[in-house]
DNA sequence: ATGTCAGGAGTTTCCTGA
């Protein structure tokens, strides 16, 4: 069962990149992030036509999430984040697929820090660490991905270089702070539980030149509840997507569990 | 440090967000 994150800035943009991606991979479940559409302007008919279907929170012009499978509708438990009845960003969505319940998460990006903007990046991710403890209450398998634009460590194996990013909001102390709290609750981080070293990023700004010069950061992850982690197989970011013509800056960035009885 | 995308407004080019 492959479960991947794609941030894919735009999907009417990159529509050409997401078939594909759905045709050479056949991930069982794709959680998109920053579909910047209206909920009516979603081109699920394309997505149907690629043997698709899906559930998805859009809002006009930024944000939005989706899941999509192969595996018929993805059964809705919630969209947004419970904590906050004046948030209006459509940035989570939560779905269960053959027994695993999944979580699309698009994190506020933060900057300029300090400021308002700041502010609402940490309180969201308190928001996030709140439901993500009712998740594990339940004790059920759970993959919590997403773009959750915060850089783990200051290691050059997440972030090309700690002082061109000093002053941004995805790696400030109290960022990576408040993403150890959530961790620490009992989730797994799949890419680095699979890969302890080495370079694993996952987006390459536009500008700069940073693709060709492998100036990346990572920032999406997908965490797994235990039961989830019991079936860990594999994890990894198809890098080489980044790569190609009208590309998103974000990689896909997924992990293989063990199928469930029910998914054939 | 530098400077590229996407989408929206609303009219052909600037704004926001990232």
């Amino acid at each position: 069962m492959k479960i991947v994150t794609y941030n894919l800035n735009g999907v009417r943009a990159r529509l050409p990149r997401l078939i594909e991606y759905l045709e050479e991979q056949k991930p069982d479940v794709l959680c998109l992030q920053e579909i910047k559409c209206a909920d009516e302007a979603f081109p699920i008919e394309d997505i149907k036509a690629a043997g698709y279907e899906g559930v998805w929170h859009g809002q006009k012009g930024f944000n939005g999430v989706g899941i999509l499978s192969p595996h018929g509708e993805p059964k809705l438990r919630r969209m947004g984040l419970p904590g906050d009845p004046d948030d209006t960003h459509s940035r989570y969505i939560e779905a269960e697929v053959g027994g695993v319940v999944i979580g699309s998460i698009y994190l506020p990006n933060g900057n300029p820090q300090p400021g308002p903007k700041f502010d609402y990046k940490l309180a969201w991710l308190e928001r996030l660490r709140e439901h993500a403890q009712h998740l594990l209450d339940e004790e059920v398998p759970v993959v919590l991905a997403g773009d959750y634009n915060v850089i783990p460590t200051e290691s050059h194996d997440d972030v090309f270089s700690v002082r061109a990013m000093a002053q941004d909001a995805l790696m400030q102390p109290e960022s990576r702070a408040a993403l150890r709290r959530l961790i620490h609750q009992g989730w797994t981080d799949a890419i680095r539980a699979r890969h302890p070293d080495g370079p694993a990023y996952t987006f390459w700004d536009y500008t700069a030149n940073a693709w060709a010069r492998d100036a990346g950061f990572r920032i999406d992850h997908l965490l797994l509840s235990p039961l989830a982690a019991d079936r860990m197989l594999d994890a990894g970011v198809d890098k080489d997507y980044r790569g190609r013509e009208k590309a998103s800056d974000h990689a896909p960035t997924w992990v293989m569990l063990e199928d469930p009885a029910d998914i054939a």
